[in-house]
DNA sequence: TTGCTTAATGTAAGCGCTTTCATCAAACTT
DNA sequence: AAGTTTGATGAAAGCGCTTACATTAAGCAA
């Protein structure tokens, strides 16, 4: 039984007694091929396309411990909240030469821990990791491996871990001073679950300084939890309607719910913004396919994905110990919100 | 240096150490946990907890040949096409014990071959791709490894690979009757990129089968090729409606060029379907949320995805080749199709 | 010519696991 | 009491790579 007939997966060895080599010069060769003289070189090579040999991942990462692959946790690949940032943070690491392994916790943040122990044994070189809540153990884990890892999509100042995001807080505050600018009085939130989520947590609580800045009581505006899916922010929606105090204006956590509300309105005949405004947050590409179009806050996703891989690459490359950036968000006003008459 | 302060990884000869066992025994415990007294079992969980360690993915991928992973391949994840039934297809293998590792081609079929050989190298025990259509060494060397490959999306007899899906040109083909059997006569498409891509061709193949059984040139009809993006189903929907021929029903290849078109056709100040009719393929969300609601071709992808799930798990297993299932799609008539006056 | 440097390659250890096989004590047979 | 089975454990090989170190041949200076 020759290579060629074998049904088993080449391996070095065999590359190498088929080029009629060690298993040393091989090795160089798919690494750093410049240590070896082009006439073994190409021998290598043929015996390599020949045989239809891969290296073996394990084994490569076992004996180099290093794997070139970064690993990322969202709360969720359903939706396009992260898609955009996460495309593009996954480019630049091509570019770079890395690869990234992504998984998601469905908004279990309990399922977080497990997923990074299962991407450090897969042996990614560093991890990215989507706001800072977490429990400590989970920090004190990556602390005692000194394992390089970044918080993305959001931002803070007494993160434990070094982060490229935006103040989810301030981002909130500034839309909502927009909306309270336009005279609504009787504002209500439609708020993703704000355990466990400091992204949600911080939104919602712009919201609240604002009013409060305004002379408003927080406490007196109706606020709905919903994890983000669009049915979540349609029945929602209907609640706050049907409840004692209409409001003019839902300020939503994010644009998926928001889109719902918007459903939702239209099944119950109710006109946006005539009967009620509705803002959103993210600006993902749907907030400019419902009609009307939605007013959100635009983040720079793509710039913070950019951003995410280089300093993470730095981190893992041992260049940087890790630098934190803040990034700007900005209002894209809308059809979806009108000032009241 | 004792494990507690090491700051490397702990491994399973620390665990056997701190244990006071051998390191065949900590294994034991790990994987077949029955073969282990008791006392012997809490001695080395308690080990295992003390230094929090995680088993080294390559290592026992090495040794045991076997990893509980699955990969898939699709041609993107920046929308939602293949969202919902992946989904459906992780969700089941996690049931079973299995991970599941997903990467992108982004459209470009020529990447495919390179990612499955990095599905491969990192010991997926099984792979899911999408289409049957792929260059023909991609199949040999999944054949030379007889390694169980699943194709999803796209069902055909003869595809070499085992499939679970659904036939592209005659779900396509009844939409087309009905939008005909509405009076229509000028007929548009956009369609997806048809080379290197069955499903699109498919579909394709079914609008012209139908337009020549209704006694109509398929040659005449307009169609334009270009890539599932919203912003590329708006710019094809100019042209076309810019065209001299002005068609009164455009068929799309997917709900996202389906969406992008009315988009545009809102923007140009045409009403959708007073002025054209509009027609999608997939029924994904989105489908529901634009404004009027898109008609199009429901799949039941939750169905695919578990039924690709469990048949590829067997297939690893070694409880099966092989078998291919045809699942039946279903139109979903709504306020984008309107009869000809 | 001799000795020294350099380039190209080989040898072999070791990465962290699983698993076969051997060992040994305890528990049964008869 | 002697032999046999059973259950729990350990020793060690080997999975497929990379790389430190050793070796060899070639090139060069003096």
């Amino acid at each position: 039984m020759n290579a060629t007939t074998d049904h088993a997966t080449p391996t070095l060895d065999d590359v190498a007694r088929e080029a009629g080599v060690s298993t040393a010069t091989v090795s160089r060769c798919l690494n750093t091929s410049d240590l070896v003289s082009e006439q073994t070189r190409d021998k290598v090579m043929s015996a390599v396309e020949l045989l239809g040999y891969t290296p073996n991942f394990g084994a490569r990462a076992m004996a180099a411990k290093r794997t070139f692959t970064i690993g990322a946790i969202i709360p969720t690949m359903e939706n396009a909240i992260f898609a955009r940032g996460l495309q593009a943070f996954q480019e630049r690491l091509d570019e770079k030469g890395y690869t990234l392994l992504v998984s998601s916790t469905a908004y279990r943040p309990e399922l977080e821990a497990e997923q990074i122990r299962s991407l450090v044994s897969r042996g990614a070189d560093g991890l990215l990791l989507i706001g800072y809540e977490r429990d400590k153990s989970v920090y004190d884990y990556l602390e005692r491996r000194h394992f390089p890892t970044l918080v993305a999509w959001a931002f803070s100042d007494n993160s434990p871990l070094p982060s490229v995001g935006f103040d989810n807080r301030a981002s909130m505050l500034e839309l909502s001073n927009t909306v309270l600018s336009m005279g609504h009085r009787e504002i209500a939130v439609i708020s993703g679950i704000v355990e466990g989520n400091d992204r949600a947590a911080g939104r919602l609580q712009g919201i609240r300084d604002s009013l409060n800045a305004h002379g408003l009581d927080p406490d007196r505006a109706p606020v709905i939890e919903t994890p983000y899916e669009i049915e979540n922010g349609a029945n929602a929606f209907e609640r706050l309607m049907r409840g004692r105090r209409r409001p003019t204006a839902i300020m939503c956590g994010n644009d998926v719910l928001a889109v719902g509300a918007m459903q939702r309105a239209r099944e119950m005949g109710l006109n946006v913004p005539n009967d009620v405004s509705i803002t959103g947050f993210d600006d993902i590409e749907l907030a400019r396919i419902v009609t009307p179009q939605l007013t959100t806050v635009h983040v720079p996703h793509r710039r913070m994905g950019r951003l995410a891989a280089d300093e993470l690459i730095r981190m893992v490359e041992k260049d940087s110990s890790g630098e934190s950036s803040q990034l700007q968000s900005s209002l894209r006003l809308r059809g979806s919100l009108k000032a009241v008459e």
